[in-house]
DNA sequence: CTTTCAACCTGAACGC
DNA sequence: TGCGTTCAGGTTGAAA
């Protein structure tokens, strides 16, 4: 999915358009998205109004009232707001296209907003989740999960990154960066386009980074968030960079197009199980 | 503790 | 055209 970038859009597509309407209907059409306690369901948010939306890396919270909903929007989720009386916004996995007519069969959530305004979730793979809960119940749902800090938030800084680098033992610098408990929001996209733009390979050892090096890595990641958000992130089609603005993603997606620092040709490998797209040239095997 | 790997799912691209 | 294989922006838990 969705990483930080994506997962930001939609929080700011449901907070700034749809925070405050009271919700008319809900409809669920895959059961398993939604988790609830025993007793609970779905259709308890009939009635209530989105009084806020937080994000913690990918995870969103969503408070009604003294009810929460904890979605994580996995690999393939997308969060889509269309309404007469809104802007509308798409964010998440570009499958199915953001314009596609509504609902489809990936469609599994829709909340239908009392100005008839409406919020869909859609997920081709079924693997994102929506959980609910009491509010107060939101601070420990987080806390068990030991996520590090936000890449955007004002706790990810270079104090913290410099003195957190040396303390984990993970050895690889793209699964570190990809461990939610390290720091939360960086996914594959992200770590190969902040790899890249520090010119580091993704297995160099986290240990044998200089200080200079870890500068570079955390100004690249900070670089990239900047980047992404405003964009409302990137868009991967069928393992092909869609460069919808400039020519960002500038290394994930590209197999044999040219780097756009020094011409070589970008290679796809994998680390950690997962497709890595990087330049051997900028990024010399360590 | 780190690392690897299967599992959870569907759909699109590719090769023959 | 049809079929088998591979891969996909994440997380988890088991096993090495």
């Amino acid at each position: 999915m969705p990483e930080l970038p994506e997962v930001e859009a939609a929080r700011r597509g449901i907070s700034e358009q749809l925070a405050g309407k009271n919700i008319g209907s809900v409809e669920l059409f895959l059961p398993k998205l939604v988790i609830a306690p025993v007793g609970w369901s779905i259709d308890m948010l009939v009635g209530r109004q989105i009084d806020s939306v937080d994000r913690h890396g990918k995870y969103l919270t969503l408070r009604f009232g003294d009810i929460a909903a904890v979605a994580h929007l996995k690999l393939s989720g997308q969060a889509i707001g269309r309404g007469e009386s809104i802007a509308g916004f798409a964010a998440g996995h570009p499958v199915p296209a953001f314009d596609a007519p509504m609902p489809h069969k990936s469609t599994h959530l829709i909340l239908t907003f009392e100005d008839g305004s409406k919020l869909y979730l859609t997920d081709i793979r079924h693997f994102a989740r929506v959980q609910l809960m009491p509010v107060d119940e939101v601070a420990p749902f987080f806390a068990a999960l030991k996520m590090g800090p936000d890449a955007i938030s004002p706790e990810f800084n270079h104090d913290w990154f410099r003195q957190a680098i040396g303390r984990r033992k993970i050895a690889r610098l793209k699964p570190l960066l990809l461990d939610q408990k390290f720091m939360a929001g960086i996914g594959n996209i992200y770590v190969d386009e902040a790899l890249h733009h520090a010119r580091l390979h993704p297995e160099t050892l986290a240990s044998s980074l200089s200080e200079e090096g870890i500068e570079r890595l955390y100004d690249a990641i900070v670089a990239i968030m900047e980047l992404a958000v405003p964009i409302a992130g990137a868009k991967i089609l069928n393992g092909k960079a869609l460069t919808e603005h400039g020519e960002f993603p500038f290394v994930h997606g590209r197999e044999g197009a040219p780097c756009l620092t020094c011409g070589g040709a970008i290679v796809k490998t994998r680390v950690n199980n997962r497709g890595t797209y990087l330049c051997l040239a900028c990024q010399p095997v360590p």
